[in-house]
DNA sequence: ACACGGATACTA
DNA sequence: AGTATCCGTGTC
């Protein structure tokens, strides 16, 4: 994958889940005036995956199949937080990745205005935090985000890209929980939960892909 | 530690 | 219509 600086395509979102997941990790998440650098995410994969949606919920397989890569995929969660994910598909295994936490970098005062909060370290750390900051509606669901720059995924920042990525297993599910499927910007003080280090040493993207048998 | 809260997909 | 489950957050 050869990162241009500017909205990624559909062919991004083409590829494994877990490739798309770790690459982005790095990347910036646009939405109006918001703007910030994607920190953690986690890959679920529509087949033998027992944490993924296709897996229970039959709309979810239904979604996969009328909608193209890069759409938003939300849905509320515990009744009360809205999650994003993006489809993943047409690269051999079809999937989702979850946008668990943002490092934000533009639109700060509108995000602490939405979240009541003023530490910039926990305006985005968590998946239902970073939709009510950047004030993705529920009623995105569907839509594209490779269609408008202004909401959108962005390539990061060359330095930010070259950063290590650190995978660790998945946070607050209970089937397949054990599955090292959470990536994470090494070091980042803006993730939901830090990794263990000692487990899960900082790797080059590049590893993590061999990690996985993934290619770029 | 626990309350909060609603969509989805079951059973009947 | 009733029940079980769910990829979380804030406050106690």
């Amino acid at each position: 994958m050869c990162f241009v600086r500017g909205m990624l395509t559909s062919e991004f979102f083409s590829r494994h889940p877990l490739a798309c997941a770790i690459d982005l990790v790095g990347c910036e998440l646009v939405w109006e005036h918001c703007r910030g650098v994607v920190v953690e995410t986690e890959g679920y994969t529509a087949l033998g995956d027992e944490a993924c949606h296709t897996f229970l919920r039959r709309g979810a397989q239904r979604f996969v199949d009328d909608h193209p890569p890069g759409t938003a995929y939300i849905y509320l969660n515990y009744g009360i937080h809205w999650l994003l994910n993006v489809l993943i598909k047409g690269g051999g295994m079809d999937g989702f990745v979850l946008v668990r936490a943002v490092e934000p970098m533009a639109g700060l005062p509108f995000m602490r205005e939405r979240r009541k909060l003023p530490k910039a370290e926990q305006l985005c750390s968590g998946p239902g935090k970073l939709t009510q900051a950047f004030g993705i509606p529920a009623t995105f669901h569907g839509s594209s985000l490779c269609r408008d720059a202004r909401k959108a995924f962005d390539v990061g920042a060359p330095e930010r890209m070259a950063r290590a990525v650190v995978c660790d297993v998945r946070i607050g599910i209970s089937r397949a929980a054990e599955l090292p499927w959470r990536f994470l910007e090494a070091g980042s003080a803006f993730v939901s939960r830090r990794p263990t280090a000692a487990a899960n040493p900082a790797q080059s993207r590049a590893a993590a892909f061999a990690r996985f048998g993934l290619t770029p």
